[in-house]
DNA sequence: TATAATATCTGTAGTAACTACAGGTGCAAG
DNA sequence: CTTGCACCTGTAGTTACTACAGATATTATA
């Protein structure tokens, strides 16, 4: 049983996340002190890497609400778990598009722009109009 | 001199979302009518296109406060405007980078799962531990 | 002209996912 | 025993909006 300032040094989290991820429901109410101090057990403690690792990964709160919700169930699937997962990649492969037209517009905008300490840059020229 | 609403429309904006670029002053305090009413000139049209523009771009509120301080400074060179951009591409390519990173391996890890109707998914027992 | 239906006005609260702070205890070391 | 750090709580701030409530204003229809 270690202290919350613990399992924060121990994941690499910050101690607040940890409260608020309790908050939200995304973590169990840990055990206390008698003193009103959490203490966290292995099974918190793995649970927390969970959360943070699938963050890192890019999902969001409410598609680990969803993991853990299977987890949770104790008889997942791995069909169930691979749905959320396939949704997820699908979002990012949008956003990795998105991003990249983006970068060709300002690439090529940025190609008109002479750089150079002369005013009326056309790229302002062409954003404004 | 067009009202809110009818900017909204021509803009193709969120009505409120003008209101929001006033108050945090990306947008300066249009005319009122004698009932209090905004009224929006030309140049103001053209400044919020501006805005929407950039923010299509993915400029952030930030860079373009320092966009539009260049603009009203109304002797910005091209260097200057190039400087913001460049830095913004540069965020871009990085963001790029981040999520097909993170693609990569949730490829990975999705392909360690069967996805049938089985209990005990690999990916969650990999991203538990 | 009267009334009904929009449109606009204001301030404020909610969203996502945290982070930071203030003011108050608990605990461990010197 | 007291200094100092860790922890407790609730709340406010962050980004970039969006949505609401309650009060006027304007416009359209009868």
């Amino acid at each position: 049983m270690i202290k919350r300032g613990e399992l924060a040094k121990a994941t690499g989290s910050n101690i607040e996340t940890i409260r608020y991820y309790e908050k939200i429901g995304l973590l169990h109410e840990p055990d206390r002190s008698a003193s009103g101090h959490r203490l966290y057990s292995l099974d918190d403690q793995k649970r927390l890497g969970f959360v943070l690792r699938c963050r890192e990964l890019g999902f969001s709160i409410a598609e680990l609400r969803e993991l853990l919700g299977l987890v949770d169930t104790k008889d997942y699937t791995c069909a169930e778990v691979l749905a959320v997962t396939t949704q997820h990649i699908e979002d990012i492969a949008k956003k990795i598009a998105d991003l990249k037209r983006l970068k060709r517009t300002l690439d090529r905008m940025s190609a008109e722009c002479s750089g150079e300490a002369v005013p009326d840059c056309p790229l302002v020229e062409a954003l404004f109009e």
